[in-house]
DNA sequence: ACGCACAAAATTGTATACAATCAAGCATCG
DNA sequence: CGATGCTTGATTGTATACAATTTTGTGCGT
């Protein structure tokens, strides 16, 4: 079962329990394009699905709402989020603050060990995208990055950059340009290169030229992409 | 009243209702140090004290959890998280790459009138230093730090760095050198001061060696760490 | 007297019932 | 015929009751 076995990590620290679950169960589903942005999560509906009563699926709602994949709206329920262009830039502008040097640190720390588990999970990135399965290669190529940030051993920051690589997930449902190259699959190769060599400074540059990649392979303009939500956005509520 | 009219801005999105009020109320306690780390927070206690069921004092709990102001135990409850040597060197890590590049953006954004917020900050500031409410100019020391993020208007980092400065509060209630001078004043005067010149290199490297002077005012060495357990038992009991 | 085992009390976890709020449909009125 | 207001249904917010777990206290045995 080594396919549902790190999705727990996602989590980080605090509940545990039915809750936990149901949280970890959501956050797949989102991380892996399942569940689109702007997707309303009912309690009851989520209630029955997973037969468990709605207070444990109100706990994980919350804990979904504090971890930004869920937004709650008072009286109203329940929806993925959906960031906006501007949210997405600053998702961004911060992975750029905080991984490059990441990435850095971890070359420094990396042990053998810590090399094989990255390298054995570029191939599974690799065994998922060459199986069509493009939402868990998604899931697998973002985790990627919140395996660096766990050898780089500082779990504060880790528990930022996996804040942040849960929304740029939104981000590339919302605005990732269909023509662009899906994950450039020779990027985290040239990461892991670089942590072989322990060069800090090349894995610092390498993760940031990364990240700027992934940046422009979005299309940020002003223009509202049709994806799910159109029902969403076409109630014009009075606000 | 702009005695209360600002902590409720240290909880950003989430929750509205009465929970939230019980949030800000228990993160004020926090943020000033009424309530220490350890500090046991019982359900049907704050039930009592606030006349909420605890169903709302039960989400209150989990919104603190998730800003690791509180940390929860399964079936154990709820207390004031006590961050160790090692998590308080990690906050700090992360606060010198987040919060310098952030100075920076700040002094390069700068508004008149946001410069007349911050000055008025700081004179709240000395006025509660002077008053000898430490536990208020504390937080107010640590609000300005994310007054400044504000001003930089990266709302996603602005997050991260309400929720170190929130833990900065705990790590400075247990760690803080009693023989160090109490918030160096003229840090903040000098800060305000190259935002005042728009100078974005004066401020960064201001900030950048602000928070190593706090950090330097913190006693991490390994001393008192049998187990945390001892703590739990040495929790303060009620008055 | 010390330690282990068991029992009682207290506290948290979960489920459900009830209240409040919002969205939609229908009827009436302009 | 369209718009406004009310009524109805559905969904979320809150309170409370019950179950599970932990903690504490007591008694027995060694």
């Amino acid at each position: 079962m080594s396919r549902t076995a790190d999705f727990q990590d996602f989590v980080q620290p605090t509940l545990s329990g039915p809750s936990a679950e149901l949280v970890a169960s959501l956050s797949l589903a989102i991380h892996e394009h399942k569940l689109l942005p702007g997707t309303k999560l009912g309690e009851d509906e989520l209630s029955d699905i997973y037969k468990v009563s709605r207070t444990v699926v109100r706990t994980a709602l919350q804990a979904l709402s504090h971890l930004q994949l869920v937004e709650l709206r008072r009286n109203r329920g329940a929806f993925v989020s959906q960031p906006t262009i501007r949210e997405a830039r600053e998702v961004f502008e911060a992975r750029a603050l905080l991984e490059p040097r990441t990435a850095r640190s971890a070359a420094e720390r990396m042990t053998d060990s810590a090399l094989a588990r990255l390298e054995t999970h570029i191939e599974a990135e690799h065994v998922a995208m060459d199986a069509g399965e493009t939402g868990r290669a998604l899931r697998l190529s973002g985790h990627f990055h919140i395996e660096i940030s766990y050898i780089a051993d500082q779990t504060t920051i880790s528990g930022f950059i996996e804040r942040l690589v849960a929304r740029s997930s939104l981000i590339i449902a919302i605005y990732w340009k269909r023509q662009s190259a899906l994950c450039d699959k020779h990027a985290h190769h040239a990461l892991v290169d670089a942590f072989r060599r322990r060069h800090g400074n090349d894995a610092e540059e390498l993760m940031k030229s990364h990240l700027v990649d992934i940046l422009t392979a979005l299309d940020l303009r002003e223009v509202t992409k049709p994806t799910g939500d159109l029902k969403d956005i076409l109630k014009p509520r009075d606000a």
